[in-house]
Formats: C-alpha cells, sequence, structure tokens
DNA sequence: TAAAAATACTCCATAGGTATTTTAT
DNA sequence: ATAAAATACCTATGGAGTATTTTTA
C-alpha cells in the first residue's frame, strides 16, 4: 500500500465523488478507481459505495477514515520537528533526537500512573545522574520499540512478543467495574443484572479494540450487554463514566491509587475472578548500558507489586 | 513512499543490517538499499549511518522509529477491527461502525476535560433522544475530520484550515505555567528567573511540537531555557510534573478547574499577558441533519465561556 | 440520455534482480 | 582479505493514460 493511495482515499472522501477528486488531483478517473481498488484488495474491506451520482463510504470507509488523516499527520509532523527550517533547526531538535546514553522507558498509558513514582524514587535514589527518557504508546508498540532498539525497558500488559525479548510478570491483574459514584453499587456488583442497567457499556475503540477482542467479546455475549458506546482515551472515558454516561471493565492496576491522581466521581467495584485476569509484565533486552539500572527497576517493581498490591 | 519501505526501515533497525535484514524480508541488499535511499529521499532526511560493520540508525532515525511502529500497527489495529473473524464479525463492530444518524463531536483531547460537561448537559436537555458519539484527536485531525465529512462539530485549538469550514472563537486562551504545589512559586512566577530553575522544561512531543514551534522556538530563546525534557502525553506531563521532575506552559483552558478532575499536587500560576494567546474555536461544516444540535451547541458554548472564563 | 464508475488495453517509470565496485578494517 | 554497502545495468511488474462499456436515474 503507498502513501498516495490513502491521500486519494482522502480527496475522494472530500468531494465525494472519483471523478471530481481525479480533477482535483490531477490524474484520470480510471487512474483514482484503480488506486482504490487496489487498497481495498490490500486492506481487505471495501471503503466506498458506487452509485451513479458519486459514491459514499462504507460503515469501514468511515471508520477508516481517522487512521488514513492520522497517519499522514503523524508522518508530516515527525517530517516537520526533523525538518530544519531555515537552515536551522528547532531548539528542541536536540533534546528529541539525543538519545545517546539515555535509559529509555517505554509504559503503556494505562500503566504509566501507577508505575511513574515507584521508578522515579528508585532511579532519583540509585542513579541520580542516570539520563532517562519515557515514553507512553500502546504496549504494542512498546514491545516493539524495545525489539528494534528503540527503547530499554518497558511495563505493559502481555502482548503476543518475540523470544528474544525477556518478560518478568509483575501482576496477575484481576478486573475491576466502573462506574458513576452518583449510581447505585447494587445494580452494577451483580454482573448477571448488567444487562437490564440503562447505560451503555463503554468500549475501548483501537487498540484494545483490536488486541483484546478475544477478552472483550465473550464477556458481551456471556453478559448479554447490548448497549454500547465506543471512547478512544482512557481520559474521556473516565469523564463520561463521571458524568453517567455509561460504566466498563477495566483491569485493576490502571485504576490503582486512582483517588491519589483522579478527583472524579468514579465507583470502583471489583469483580474477584469471575472476569479473567490480565498480565502486566516488564519486558527488556539485554543493553550493555543499562543493565544495572533495568535490573535494578525489576526488582522495586516486583517487590512495590507484591507489597502494595497483593494485599 | 510506500508501506513496505517502512517494513524494511524496521527490519533493518532490528537487525542492524542493510545484508541481514535482506535476508530476512527475502530481498537483495540492493533492492533493500535502494528502499531506503528512496524513503529518506521522500522524508527529506537520513535515516541511517552507514558503516563498514553494518548500520545504525540516525538521531532522526531513531525519532522516526516509534512513527513506523505505530503506523503499521494503527493500519493493523484498524484492519483487524474491520476484518470479519471466522466470517463473523466482532459485537462491537456494529457499534463501532454505525454512524448514520450520529452526531459525532470531535475534540482535541486537552480541551475535553473542560468542554464534555456542558455539552453532555446541554444535549440531555434538549435533545434527549440523540445519538452522539465523541472522539478526541489532536486539534489538527479534528479539523480534517470535518473537513472530510467524517466530524460534524469540533472543539480545538486554533489551526490551519480550509475556506469551507465554519469557525466559532470560544475563548483567547492565555497561557498559565504549571509545576509541583511542593516548590515555592517564586521561583516560577518571575519568567526571568526561570532559566536558574533547577528542573527541566518539559517540552510535549507531536503534534504540539510541530504545530506550535512557532510558539515555543521564541519563547525559549526569550526565557533562556537551557534544560529540556520531552513528554508524549498529557496523563505523564501531569505526572511528571506533580513528581517535581519538570515544568511547563500549557493554555490556561487545558487546565480549567483542573482540581475537579486532578487529585495531582500541581501548581498553576497565571502569566497574563506576557506569553502570545493561543485561540480556542469550535469547527463545523454545514450539515443539514444536524444544524439544531450545532447552533445549540455552539450558543451554549459561548456563552458558558463567557460566563466561566472571562471572570 | 446523461453522469458516474468500471473495464480493456497500451505504455513507460520504477522497483527489483544480477554482477561488480567501493570502502574500511 | 573480508564483510558490508553502493553502483551500474538490465528486466519486468504495475501504475497511469486513452478509449470504451456498463450502470442507473
Amino acid at each position: 500500500m503507498n502513501l498516495e493511495g490513502l491521500r486519494s482515499f482522502l480527496a475522494i472522501a472530500h468531494e465525494k465523488s472519483i471523478s471530481k477528486a481525479a480533477q482535483f488531483l490531477h490524474v484520470t478517473q480510471p487512474t483514482l478507481s484503480a488506486r482504490i481498488r487496489n487498497m481495498e484488495e490490500a486492506l481487505g474491506f471495501p471503503l466506498l459505495e458506487r452509485n451513479w451520482e458519486g459514491v459514499k463510504l462504507t460503515r469501514q470507509g468511515y471508520y477508516f477514515l481517522p487512521y488514513a488523516i492520522q497517519l499522514l499527520q503523524n508522518l508530516n509532523n515527525a517530517a516537520a520537528v526533523l525538518t530544519p527550517f531555515n537552515g536551522e533547526y528547532n531548539t528542541s531538535f536536540e533534546e528529541v533526537t539525543n538519545n545517546a546514553n539515555r535509559l529509555i522507558i517505554g509504559m503503556d498509558p494505562w500503566l504509566a500512573p501507577v508505575f511513574l513514582k515507584p521508578v522515579i524514587d528508585e532511579l532519583r535514589l540509585q542513579f541520580p545522574d542516570l539520563n532517562v527518557k519515557f515514553i507512553t504508546r500502546p504496549s504494542q508498540t512498546i514491545m516493539d520499540m524495545i525489539e528494534y532498539g528503540g527503547a530499554h525497558l518497558g511495563i505493559c500488559y502481555e502482548m503476543k512478543s518475540s523470544k528474544r525479548l525477556h518478560l518478568n510478570v509483575l501482576l496477575e491483574d484481576e478486573t475491576v467495574l466502573l462506574c458513576s459514584s452518583h449510581n447505585q453499587a447494587e445494580s452494577y456488583s451483580d454482573l448477571s443484572k448488567l444487562s437490564q442497567v440503562q447505560e451503555p457499556f463503554l468500549v475501548f475503540d483501537n487498540p484494545i479494540l483490536a488486541s483484546h477482542s478475544y477478552f472483550t467479546a465473550p464477556m458481551f455475549k456471556m453478559l448479554d450487554i447490548k448497549q454500547f458506546r465506543t471512547v478512544d482515551d482512557m481520559n474521556l472515558m473516565l469523564h463520561m463514566i463521571a458524568l453517567g454516561e455509561g460504566y466498563t471493565v477495566v483491569p485493576q492496576s490502571c485504576v490503582f491509587k486512582l483517588s491519589e491522581w483522579c478527583a472524579l466521581p468514579i465507583r470502583v467495584i471489583p469483580q474477584g475472578k469471575r472476569l479473567p485476569a490480565i498480565t502486566v509484565q516488564l519486558a527488556y533486552l539485554q543493553a550493555p548500558a543499562f543493565t544495572e539500572p533495568i535490573e535494578c527497576i525489576t526488582r522495586k517493581l516486583s517487590s512495590y507489586c507484591e507489597k502494595q498490591y497483593n494485599n
């Protein structure tokens, strides 16, 4: 697949017509038809519904639209940062690209609120002069970053990974139900009654939807949940719940000590072993330069989890 | 540029050698050399430092790495959601792709905590049966989503945009300085003394770094700030500040009523007119189906901003 | 019949392969 | 001398164009 294809898709979405988009892009209509056909073949699903009066995006096309937009924008943004302006780099270019001699720690954005403090405390104590950079990305990205040499240590949920990675289980994480504090706990604590709840279940969109559907899909069937609403980041999720716009189920770890950093009126209802567990793990490669701090953090977090979490 | 090129780049990063990556990908070494050369030309910056003993990523290459990873993963994830498994769609496919008759409101993730409540309150009151979906994406994406017909209404920071979009200014937003509550306010309230502060300035990575460098770069020069640290999301930023790992400057709106949703010990120091303002605006296209709710929200938020903010 | 998209077919640009050269140790 | 990457050159695939057909209001 080709970036020009994505741009073509956007142009067609904009013009709602292949012919008009072709004019706009200064190519012929059959060329554009072919580009889209190729993309649809590569992706495995249709993007456009063809009409005699133009085209309309399919359901899949609408879902795909923000991906195409974001993808092109991300590339533009990266290029903007890395391209000198008037022959001179931005002040932050130096900082942003200088990763020599820097320990890079990746965390899943859900886990960062829990693990940032113990990591920073320990490093301050043991390696006060160490240059550390934190990145927050979805678990799968963190794993890949380590695999490809772009990060040294990752704290993330269990994901399929290569055998080269060292994995160190921190938690077998139980799930909890989140709802507004203004709701009665009773309606939510008995899972079998969930299907009678009026509020929708808040489903996380990607990357959760893609990587945890094996987890959520059976749960939805089991609990007979019919009303859904999708949400695309943790913050929005918490605000929606606080406003009584829905409820959800998340790993316990990501709301660990929630009240210490979140002031929203959210009720956390533990589910014990009624729902499957999700593993939180440390991932790293043998990195000669940073073996000591990595081992140190591993030890610290392991004991931290035992102490704080298992009681 | 080509997705195969991105995959090749990742393989090379992984193998630290073009020849080995070529073996892994089952192509010849010159082919892979050419792919990378093409990508470097397309991007406008070098990705690899060639050595006699292999290759190493350049600074730009390291910065680019997570983009490449994320980009490919996003595509995979989108495809995973849209591809039926065992001939059957996931339960959530229906919800995630069913946008017919649904008002789609996009918000910049920084602004969502501020504007979600008034919007939901008003819609509950005026259009209780309306089907609404919220998406949180960077401002530029929101604008494009509206432009390309993937969203109806956006709440975002000022960005370059096409003339078709209706724009409605909500706020001329002043900037505030954020630091840990444990620090003395004096060191931070006088901007000219900032260069003596020991903590680093926390710079947001993309998309802020790319789109607001015209704003930040002169500020860094003016204030003579030398120590930086990059951070890649709002949540991590707030936690870093709370832990005393740095300070930063943000638009006032994104910490408006901060204490209502954030329990972290963060001090907010208004800067008045000393730093340039950033505009918050509503964006929309004429959407026949939703003119009424859009107008209603526009009115509500305008008066909301006047009342709440200007006092 | 008219407007839009699809199809058939031709052509050339470019991606990929083979053979060889350069580079650095 | 060796291991890695670059270069030169040839080939073939695929993307883009022109001309034409299909579809449906």
